[in-house]
DNA sequence: CTAAAGTTTGACACTGGTGTCAATGTCAAG
DNA sequence: CTTGACATTGACACCAGTGTCAAACTTTAG
């Protein structure tokens, strides 16, 4: 597919998904008129990390973070000492924004059931597992 | 306490600090001389402004939040419809966020789980309650 | 063939969050 | 009183993430 229906499909503008992959966060194969070309795989590739950026967590660190989970699916033995320390640091970061965006989204739903207006509360309903 | 020793005490820059109180996110009394002087409480709520910020969420947004987060806190019937409408949106991309950052985290840890690598995992073992 | 829609690259520009510096004021210690 | 640490405000500046526009090319529809 091109540029513009993965744009569509994703939510994500196609000034976005050509500057990812500028930041080396996305790569895409060329038609032979030069168009990019991408496959499914690549839906669900820009919305992690449109995800991620939203969540604050800036390209760098999603280009290794990401990186990461394809070594780890592909079962690679990439564990460059370097790499791995720098991951759990900021596995710890990562941690954090969780539990304060946590403890935002409770007191939301608090304050909503607090105030009647439950009715506005259909959504999300899915488990988190932890640990 | 003046604004160096909450800046210490959070982690969180003095020039953050000021930016954060400019932008309504925090309120600050002045010490006769002009020196703005702060509480206990402001730790705690430095601290969470900075985090959701840190998280990705615009300043403009954490104010609604604590906003409402106090609202509850004192039992308020402050519920102005629009107010909530506002914040039910706000819920769902939270959650998304959380979302987000869940599954990278998951991913971080099974990585490094993978890779031998667990030493690097003394961190974080706290129960996250859903829904 | 032509017009409209989509793509390419590149540039300009804006916003939000931060750092940093400058000039001035306050306070505590020597 | 002087010095040094800390405050105040305000400006300048930077980076990252985005929007938008322009000029040129490709593809699709009529």
């Amino acid at each position: 597919m091109k540029i513009g229906e993965l744009a569509a499909r994703t939510g994500v503008s196609t000034r976005l998904i050509r500057y990812y992959e500028q930041q080396d966060l996305l790569e895409a194969d060329r038609a032979p008129n030069g168009y990019r070309t991408y496959t499914e795989a690549h839906v669900e590739r820009v919305s992690r990390v449109a995800g991620l950026v939203q969540a604050g967590i800036p390209t760098r660190l999603v280009k290794v973070l990401l990186d990461a989970e394809l070594a780890a699916a592909r079962d690679e033995p990439t564990c460059p000492r370097e790499v791995a320390e720098q991951l759990a640091t900021e596995l710890v970061g990562v941690q954090e924004r969780i539990d304060c965006l946590t403890r935002s989204r409770d007191s939301i739903r608090s304050f909503l059931k607090a105030t009647q207006n439950e009715v506005l509360l259909r959504e999300a309903a899915e488990p988190v597992l932890t640990s």
